[in-house]
DNA sequence: CTCGCACGCGCG
DNA sequence: AAAGCGCGCGTGCGAG
């Protein structure tokens, strides 16, 4: 990927800008030193309840200059959110701890970065409650000495030497930001929370799981399984416990190995039809009852932790709330505000356009272009229905070997040589132990000591037949997760930019009087569209009514400036599934 | 009792 | 229809 041409300067309103660290003194107090404004260089001492008001007066005087801010601070989880709190915006930040992480991975031979303590691990918080642990003395002290505003500004001279020596440094700069916006997004998409009605999503509980019984068992649950006992005639099963499941189907004469539901739909039973239902009901019972409703939603939001970065990938993970995996089925309970609506965005195929646009393939952009990549493949004839197209392309990113997926990759091979050249040769390197990255550079992990381990085994002279199996077996695995990592990763990055500039656009819209403002939510910026959920490749935004087109319109205009950004002039686009309504629900 | 793990399944 | 990537979380259950 280092070998690709390189663009001429990236440029967007989110990238450049000067810096301000924010961080600590000696004292306690708070530390703001600008770094690229000679007329103001300085250290400005503030106290606590001083900080948001002077954030905001800088904002706006950059906003009135043109001369954009980046704050610099230790990590957007542990100093954005109390500027939320105060109703306060940045538009662009650098999170040292995030973006610490990336350099690590990315650039060797930086020795002052890795020896660099306490910028590993999670961010001091990630209170569900959105508490302030900042200032508390529970404050880890490596957390405390790491904020010092000495340190902040040793961190951020390391991590300028290093984006220096990456493999590309203008790819680099542009991950940095994209992951700290990412940051600003996830902070303020826990601040604004998503709209979610829990009279809609009782209701569909109600529907589905039937009243709660006594005992607190909901009626249909209760019934489904009291035939499936009746079908195995074992009037005490449990259903909740594998084990004991799995002994009461083998003791009926079932022949499973499991209980996943995988192989029981290949099974032919009066038990088995109850039993996949009672699985799925108990599912949204556990995962998304009314349990879930009373610790999650409150006030009509629902405000889940994200966690960005989270993955290895570069995507986000959750943390509290299963944000990422709130069932389809409950879409319905995430509702506008009286007078505001839910605009819909999800880009169509994004992992195979990314690896397009990776690739330089101009084939496959152009059975991407404008349309269902899938139905562009099905035109070339490599394959015979969309389905096949679909499952070739997701084996061709995730490695299959067998099945219909594996069966068909080959095709996709003759066809689109240039795309499947970078995912296999992305597979041969992670069989060999080597680390790959992403289009900007977000770079994988290295084999760990096991891995490691089992290779070294299998080469030594008198290796057993079980040794070289598991190497190999091992080595595959590896080669599998390097394959997709590029792909993944990069898509991660293309949403990251989609969301960087998204917000900003967004933040243009005019806000809306206070009394028809998003009521419950309590931050100021949610008196205007507003991101309220980000799943991957796919975004909701909670805005007024009259404002829902030029939500739409920022939506679309934010993902063509992703591609431009991410991919120049090659010819790759990634269209929205765009929709405007009174819920989340797909029509 | 707490903790870690496997399972199963939700999401992309 | 399937078996190939990345996650979080609730549950049951055995180890400490």
């Amino acid at each position: 990927m280092a070998d690709e041409p390189r663009e001429p300067t990236r440029s967007s309103p989110w990238l450049d800008a000067d810096r301000i660290a924010l961080g600590r003194s000696g004292d306690g107090g708070i530390l703001a030193l600008a770094l690229d404004r000679e007329h103001e260089r300085g250290r400005r001492p503030l106290s606590a309840a001083e900080l948001p008001a002077w954030v905001a007066a800088r904002e706006q005087e950059a906003q009135a200059t043109g001369r954009a801010v980046r704050w610099v601070w230790s990590s957007t989880a542990e100093w954005y959110p109390r500027l939320l709190a105060a109703g306060v915006r940045v538009a662009r930040c650098h999170d040292l701890r995030l973006c610490h992480a990336i350099l690590r991975a990315a650039v060797p031979g930086t020795p002052e970065l890795r020896a660099a303590r306490g910028w590993d691990g999670p961010a001091a918080t990630d209170d569900p409650t959105g508490g302030d642990a900042l200032f508390d003395l529970e404050v880890p002290a490596a957390v405390r000495k790491r904020d010092d505003l000495r340190e902040i500004s040793a961190e951020l001279v390391r991590q300028d030497a290093a984006v220096g020596l990456a493999a590309d440094p203008s790819r680099m700069r542009l991950l940095l930001a994209a992951e700290s916006a990412g940051a600003l997004v996830a902070a303020e998409l826990r601040a604004a929370g998503v709209p979610w009605s829990a009279d809609v999503h009782r209701s569909i509980l109600t529907q589905t799981l039937g009243p709660r019984g006594v005992g607190g068992v909901p009626e249909n649950m209760a019934r489904l399984a009291a035939q499936v006992r009746a079908a195995l005639d074992d009037p005490a099963l449990s259903l909740d416990s594998p084990p004991k499941l799995l002994r009461g189907l083998q003791n009926a004469g079932i022949r499973v190995e499991s209980t996943a539901r995988w192989e029981l739909a290949e099974i032919e039973h009066p038990a088995i039809g109850p039993l996949l239902e009672y699985k799925k009901l108990s599912r949204l019972l556990t995962a998304n009852g009314w349990a879930w409703l009373d610790e999650w939603v409150h006030e009509g939001r629902f405000r889940p932790v994200y966690v960005p970065g989270g993955v290895v990938t570069g995507r986000w993970a959750s943390s509290g709330g299963g944000a990422l995996q709130l069932p389809r089925q409950l879409r319905g309970a995430l509702r506008a505000d009286p007078g505001w609506r839910i605009v819909g965005a999800d880009v169509a195929q994004l992992e195979p356009r990314v690896l397009a646009g990776m690739a330089r393939d101009g084939r496959m952009a152009e059975a991407a272009r404008g349309r269902d990549l899938y139905e562009g493949i099905l035109a070339t004839g490599a394959v015979a229905t969309r389905a096949e197209a679909k499952v070739t392309v997701l084996g061709a990113m995730y490695g299959a070997t067998t099945g219909d997926s594996g069966r068909l990759v080959p095709r996709l091979r003759k066809v689109y040589p240039g795309a499947m050249g970078l995912v296999d040769a992305a597979a041969r390197t992670g069989e060999e132990g080597g680390v790959v990255s992403t289009w900007l550079g977000r770079t994988s992990p290295g084999p760990d000591d096991a891995w490691r381990t089992a290779q070294a085994r299998a080469s030594r002279p008198g290796a057993s037949a079980a040794d070289e199996t598991r190497a190999r077996r091992l080595a595959r695995d590896r080669g599998r997760f390097t394959r997709n990592f590029v792909v993944q990763g990069t898509a991660a990055e293309w949403a990251l930019a989609w969301l960087a500039d998204l917000r900003l656009r967004l933040a243009q819209l005019p806000a809306v009087a206070p009394e028809t403002g998003a009521p419950a939510s309590g931050v100021a910026f949610a008196r205007r569209a507003h991101l309220a959920f980000f799943l991957h490749d796919e975004v909701l935004v909670h805005a007024p009514a009259e404002h829902a087109e030029a939500a739409a319109e920022a939506m679309r205009a934010s993902a063509a400036a992703a591609g431009r950004l991410l991919f120049g002039s090659f010819p790759i686009d990634f269209p929205l599934d765009l929709r405007i309504g009174d819920s989340a629900e797909k029509a």
